[in-house]
RNA sequence: GGCCCCGUAGCUCAGCGGAUAGAGCACGUGCCUUCUAAGCUCGUGGUCGCAGGUUCGAUUCCUGCCGGGGUCGCCA
């Protein structure tokens, strides 16, 4: 396995066993014909392609130098030596430089035996682990973007618990600063004392619907000053409503009782609204910071790197240098003596080592727009000196863009998250009801039901893309319930389950099955690829990257579905080759169901 | 302009040093007296942005160019 950067190391554990005994056998069959010491890092592996027979390929073409014969030569040496001394190994095959494996049945049986048990369960890595992720603006509804930064951090956090790691979900809500005191000015003026409960609207929106307004009222006071003739820059600078949220923020600052009670007031409505939210989300956290207390942090350690001269002063400003690093300077504390935002990530950064002395990684999901500002963060915390500072990760990751273009709020282009979930949700109803097959599901069943598959499709759709790229969001394929969707392996799962259900009623469980047939390719390609999942689980945790483990669940069922299509199950009459096929599907709906759990996407027993 | 990211089938995406580059959607085809057809089968479809370089071998690594995006505030 290749992995081209890792946040988390891999552990050893994580490897697949299977290689590890045939590298070192290659080695040893290496030495035996060639009379040289083969670099295990040579050594490839990869899956035998479908046309060719084999299990495990390797390539020797990168042996060659050492070795000093042909390609063919090479290979059929090692094969040979594999066959003989290996017992996994079974046949081999040369084609051109490589070397395909036939691994025994029995090798993938035993994996199968006791595989549930063993490769699904990461041995603690004593590690704890900070995620942070959603930390959204008080001022306006979630939207799209949220949706990917939300199930992005979610999923890594699962992913990274799954692989043995204690985890720590955080988020910074942003309750404090200019925006909300927007909302603020516009609700006094134009809100005739409108709650969610009088106008029956959900509070985020409401907060949101006079952010709006306030941007409305402020163009219509530029345009109005301009038409009597200001500059558009003085008309800007001077615009009257501006001014009114920015002498707010000073109150609110200064401790002002009213403007308090009313953000007090505002913030509960948007948290009512934001709760209601994640809870449809089916995110989570385990802590909350706040910006209005985070806010003043970071100061006083900015103060300390000007005094030991990590940094300078100019022009009565605390500035860093990062031009020897390729990078600008920055302000850190403005003349006035009031922080940046990088001041108040500085500060948070060094709280949460303090609150967490055993941190081994901090984890930042924020959008790649904010590439330079975390190279900076980063930068400056190791400049003071912190030795945990190489352990920070910006999990950053691309914008979502529509159809139609960039999201923007002004222009009213964003998709809300509410509505996202609520349309995904009622096109699941949609397809569900017409299907038919729901007949003996209660009211709540069905809707239970339907939220779960129209969330599953939006979380999928969004996860099953590698989190670094910017990607295109289309609202039809996002509703999509068949091909590569999250649907799809809902349904082969509820497949499975209906298939115990049955196994069980029959009384056909057993584990003690004998295997004295071949396996068959559909059942044999099932069992390598529920036999690769803790390599994909540890690269994904590597890479904080869900994407690999989707993909990879996909994979899965849709070889199952390969199988279940033309090969009996509950019908064959084999006893003893029903109970293994029984055996086998039950791991890959154990498997699915956990693929799944790390995506935070829920699978029903029926559907 | 400096720096960063991205260009793979009509569309959305996998693959990231190795064999004739894979999926889904779309399009065409066949399969429900059989364990859930939200499924399966077969087919159509690609100068892997362009040009060099490194290598036995490049979609994958390096350089340049073209195209798209982001970012460069005493904003957050």
């Amino acid at each position: 396995m290749v992995v081209r950067w890792q946040v988390l190391p891999l552990r050893p554990m994580s490897l697949d066993p299977l290689q590890s005994v045939l590298a070192s056998a290659v080695q040893a069959a290496f030495t035996h014909h060639f009379s040289k010491e083969l670099d295990v890092k040579l050594i490839g592996f990869q899956q035998t392609r479908p046309e060719f027979e084999g299990d495990v390929t390797i390539n020797v073409f990168p042996f060659l130098k050492l070795s000093g014969k042909g390609p063919e030569q090479t290979a059929q040496a090692i094969g040979e030596h594999l066959v003989a001394n290996v017992p996994v190994v079974v046949r081999f095959n040369v084609v051109k430089g490589f070397l395909n494996l036939v691994i025994a049945d029995t090798y993938w049986l035993e994996f199968l035996g006791n595989g549930e048990s063993d490769h699904l369960s990461f041995p603690s890595t004593g590690k704890k682990v900070m995620v942070e992720y959603s930390s959204p603006n008080t001022n306006k509804p979630l939207h799209l973007g949220h949706l990917r930064n939300n199930f992005l951090g979610h999923s890594v956090s699962r992913i990274l618990q799954t692989a043995g790691n204690e985890v720590v979900r955080v988020q910074v809500i942003n309750d404090r600063g200019i925006h909300i005191c927007k909302s603020m000015v516009a609700w006094q003026k134009f809100g005739n004392g409108e709650t969610p409960e009088s106008s029956g609207t959900k509070g985020d929106k409401l907060v949101g619907k006079y952010y709006v307004e306030f941007d409305r009222e402020m163009k219509r006071q530029i345009e109005g000053s301009i038409t009597s003739g200001r500059s558009k820059e003085e008309a800007e600078k001077e615009v009257p409503i501006l001014l009114e949220a920015q002498a707010m923020l000073l109150k609110w600052e200064a401790n002002d009782p009213e403007v308090r009670a009313l953000w007090e007031k505002m913030n509960g409505w948007v948290y009512e609204g934001f709760n209601s939210t994640y809870t449809r989300m089916g995110v989570e956290f385990d802590k909350l910071y706040y910006e209005s207390q985070t806010y003043v942090l970071g100061k006083n350690d900015v103060l300390e790197g000007l005094k030991k001269g990590v940094f300078y002063e100019k022009d009565g400003a605390v500035w860093v240098d990062n031009t020897p690093e390729g990078l600008d300077e920055k302000v850190l504390l403005r003349r006035d003596g009031t922080s940046v935002y990088m001041t108040q990530d500085i500060g948070t950064a060094i709280k949460r080592f303090e609150e967490y002395p055993g941190l081994s990684k901090l984890i930042y999901t924020v959008g790649n727009e904010q590439d330079y500002h975390f190279k900076v963060l980063f930068l400056i915390l190791k400049k003071l000196g912190f030795s945990w500072a190489d352990e920070l990760f910006h999990l950053s990751y691309g914008m979502v863009d529509l159809p139609t273009g960039k999201m923007k709020s002004r222009e009213g282009t964003v998709v809300d998250a509410d509505e996202l979930m609520e349309e995904v949700v009622n096109e699941a109803r949609a397809s569900g009801e017409q299907l038919s097959k729901l007949d003996e599901f209660s009211e709540e069943e069905k809707t239970a039901l339907f939220e779960m598959i129209g969330l599953a499709a939006l979380k999928y759709y969004l996860l099953k893309v590698d989190p670094k790229k910017r990607m295109l969001f289309d609202p039809a394929a996002s509703i999509d319930l068949q091909g590569h969707t999250g649907p799809f392996i809902q349904y082969t799962y509820a497949r499975i389950r209906s298939l115990l259900r049955k196994a069980g009623t029959m009384g056909t469980w057993s584990h003690e099955y004998m295997v004295t047939w071949p396996l068959l390719p559909e059942e044999r390609n099932i069992i390598k690829l529920l036999h690769q999942f803790p390599g994909v689980l540890a690269e994904s945790a590597a890479r904080l990257d869900p994407s690999s483990i989707a993909n990879h669940a996909y994979e899965v069922v849709k070889a199952y579905n390969t199988f279940y299509q033309s090969i009996p199950v509950m019908k064959e009459e084999d006893v003893s080759k029903r109970a293994f096929r029984i055996i086998l599907s039950a791991a890959v709906a154990t498997n699915t169901k956990k693929a799944m759990w790390c995506l935070g996407i829920e699978v029903p027993e029926r559907m």
